[in-house]
Formats: C-alpha cells, structure tokens, sequence
DNA sequence: AATATCCGAAACTGCTAAGTACCGTATATA
DNA sequence: TATATACGGTACTTAGCAGTTTCGGATATT
C-alpha cells in the first residue's frame, strides 16, 4: 500500500539543504520571491511532535501542517510525500545528539553513567522513544528505515555507554575482555521496551538499577551496597 | 480516529468461547445449523499471521478473510471490528506458551537457560517479535493492549527466566540479592530491539552472548572462558 | 426429506485522508 | 516601485478500507 521505495529515500534525504538544483536551473528564476528554507526545521519538529502523539498511521498532514502553521500545499511543495515527510524528520534528528567529545569525565565508570541521567536526558530520551514507536509500522513496510531509525534514535545511547566502557578499560577499572558491544546496548533496549509496551516511566531509579543491578555486577565492579 | 474503548474490549475479550447466550437464548432456535466455532482458532491464526506481515493499520479484513478462505460477513459475524479481532487474536497467543511446571532442570543455571535455545523457540518467538511490531501503532491509542500484548508476548519469556534465577538461588548457586526482576526482562528486551530495529535474528550465537556476557557475569558466575 | 440457519462471495455504502488545484496576500528580488 | 513567486488557507478529487447487505448454496438438526 503505503510501500516506499527505499533508495529514493535514502538518496535525497538531505532535502533539507539541498538547493533543489534542478527545479531552479531549468526554469531559470530572475526574479521573485525564493523559498523560506528557514522554516524547515520548524516543520520537521511539528512532524515529529505528531508523530510521537498519533504515530505514523494516525498522523494527518494537515494535523503537521496545523501544528507548523504552514499550508499543507507548502509541506507538498517541499516533500512529495507523506512517507518522504517523516523519513526526513526522523533522520534530522540525529544532528541533535551528545557530542562525544565534551562528554563529562568522572574518574568512575560509575559516576560516568549516572551522569547521563538528567531530568534533560530522560525527557528527551521519552520522545525519542515515542517517536520510534510511531515509526515502528513503517519498520515492516520500508526495509532501510529500521537503520534510519536506528542511527538516530538508539545508536547515540549505546554510543556513549560504549565509550564510557572502553575509557573505563583504559583505566583499569573493568577488564578488557568485557562483552562491550552487548552491554552497551542494554540500556537502551530496555529503557525502549518499558517505554513503548511497559508504559512505565524511564525515569532516575529504573536508570539506577539497571547499573546498579546488571551493568556494573556484570563488569565485576561491587556495588555500593 | 480509530479510537478504540478500552473497557468495551476488556470487558468481552473471550468472545471465542462465549456461547452467544443472548442471542441464541432470545431467538430460541430449535432447527437448523449452528455456528461452527471449530474455525475461529484458524481464523484468528490468519489475523496474527498478517498482522505480523504488514502491521495492524496496513492489515484489511479482506486480506484475514482471504487467507482464512472464510467470508468477511463471516468475521464480523464473530468479532464486531477489526480492533476486536485483533485484540482476541493476540489475547489467545498467551495460550500457547510454556508450561511452567515441565520446564528442564539441568541443575545449573546456565544449563537451564541455554536448554531453552531450541531452534524452534527461536522461530515461535521472532513470529511474536513481528506481531508486537504489527500491534505496535495501536498501543499508543488503547491504553490497557499494553497489557494484553506484555501477558501475551513478552511476560512469558520473562517469567521462564525469572523462574529459571529463582531455582539458582534455592540452589545456593547465586546470591539471594541478585535483582531479578530487571535481569529477567534483559533477555526479551534486547531480542526485541534486535528483531524490530536491528533486523537482525535472534539466534542461538546472540542468545548465548547475553547469558555469557551479561547474566551469568552480572550474577558472579564465571563463564567457561 | 424438510427447514432454519450458517456459510463464502461479492456488491454496496460511507467516511477518512492523501494528494492537487486554486486564490488572495505577503515578500524578496530587481 | 514593479513583479514574479512562495506563502497560508480552502475547496476539491480520488482511492482505499471498515463495516453492511444481499444472495445462492451448503449443512446440521428435526
């Protein structure tokens, strides 16, 4: 039905900055008025916003339209679809993510990763996950969306977790046999899985005892009892 | 939209087995043929196949009926919509799941969890994946599916491996302190973020790498290196 | 065998939402 | 300032699907 064909997706993602080199040179515009890219960002995030809400089937493009106050025409002007509307937000996002460089440093795996947790992260970790359950029925139509997906929604966590681990290696402080690639991945998993069908909140203690009650004990640290 | 009352399907979820009593009391029929319920478990096994293919919003009651080789007039005879359906197809899944009482008792607790990789749990439980996936859309509109979907999908992995910990710690071969709760839910967590997101199956190399490598190290036992 | 009822198939209704066309207005360019 | 164009808004066209109705044929009951 709703089937999207993948490479013309992932080929032109960058709608958003792309000049639109064809239209304009062909017909050649001296003069007028040109189009308020400006405003693109504002547009996407509506996106996103009804997305998180109704999910993709649920969402209207009148409701993004409404939510932007923008005309629907305008949205069609700039995405030729739907399906081409949402893939474009949801890829944007990960322009949105923790730069890995000025990560804190606080001498202890431990105190790293409690670190993380901040009233800031933790609501914006919600709507990601919301966003990707919305996303989630495209998942099965689209074959690509799922790494779209993935490098923006749930990639940036493990990133993090991951070199939080591999820094705790190069102090000694776990050994270097540890299963990283698994572990950093745990967090994130879970936090989606009691989002999404738990429906129970991502919140401080939840956070607390998976690194409390499985990350830590799995990497032979002792806990603070 | 497609706003489904929660108390309405909650309240009348076991239509399969319901005798119609007030229609059949009112109308006192006395010849004649009756409803062949035999069909309904194929019927609903159609559902959950097709859902599990292309998701509740991209599932048609044609497409059930068709592959059901059974009339549509005939679906609506038995479930009064498509959220009814689909909601008593997945509430009866839960019946097709372990037996608690004869599950393996290999002795040690890395012998029980890894005894539960069969080729065929794989299987049963990537179909699961793919129908939490379908039902996905449809949690964030009927609060109280969650529910239906974590009973019927993920709670019985859950509770294997919880009863699984629970046997190690009788045994002495874990401590009493473990969190168990969380470490149980590891498992069904990960394989499903690695079904629906990842794309990746779940097989016994992956499954063995979350018992080696989180599990048994987060509970002190020391892996067979 | 007679009959009341269910069955599968298919035509039909009504609604929702994607996508298009158009309009009067605002605005950047020349 | 003049103009071509994009803008927001609205009306429209179209397609797909939930749910209903109808019908000839099959079938269990009496």
């Amino acid at each position: 039905m709703t089937q999207i064909d993948a490479p013309d997706l992932l080929d032109a993602p960058d709608l958003l900055d792309a000049p639109d080199s064809l239209d304009e040179a062909a017909s050649a515009p001296k003069l007028g008025r040109k189009r308020d890219h400006t405003r693109d960002p504002e547009i996407l995030d509506a996106a996103l916003d009804v997305l998180a809400e109704t999910g993709y089937d649920g969402m209207t493009i009148d409701m993004v339209a409404a939510r932007a106050k923008a005309g629907k025409a305008t949205l069609y002007r700039r995405w030729p679809s739907k399906a081409h509307l949402v893939l474009d937000a949801v890829a944007c996002m990960k322009q949105s993510t923790y730069d890995l460089d000025q990560l804190p440093d606080t001498g202890t795996l431990r105190g790293d990763l409690v670190a993380m947790i901040k009233p800031h992260s933790i609501e914006d970790g919600e709507r990601k996950l919301q966003i990707m359950a919305g996303v989630m029925s495209m998942l099965s139509r689209d074959p690509g969306l799922a790494d779209v997906v993935n490098a923006a929604i749930v990639e940036p966590r493990a990133s993090v977790n991951r070199m939080f681990m591999r820094r705790a290696i190069a102090r000694g402080e776990i050994s270097p046999d540890a299963d990283i690639e698994t572990l950093s991945m745990i967090t994130p998993s879970m936090a989606a899985y009691r989002t999404l069908v738990l429906k129970k909140p991502v919140d401080r203690e939840f956070l607390l005892s998976i690194i409390d009650g499985v990350l830590l004990p799995a990497l032979g640290i002792r806990t603070p009892a």
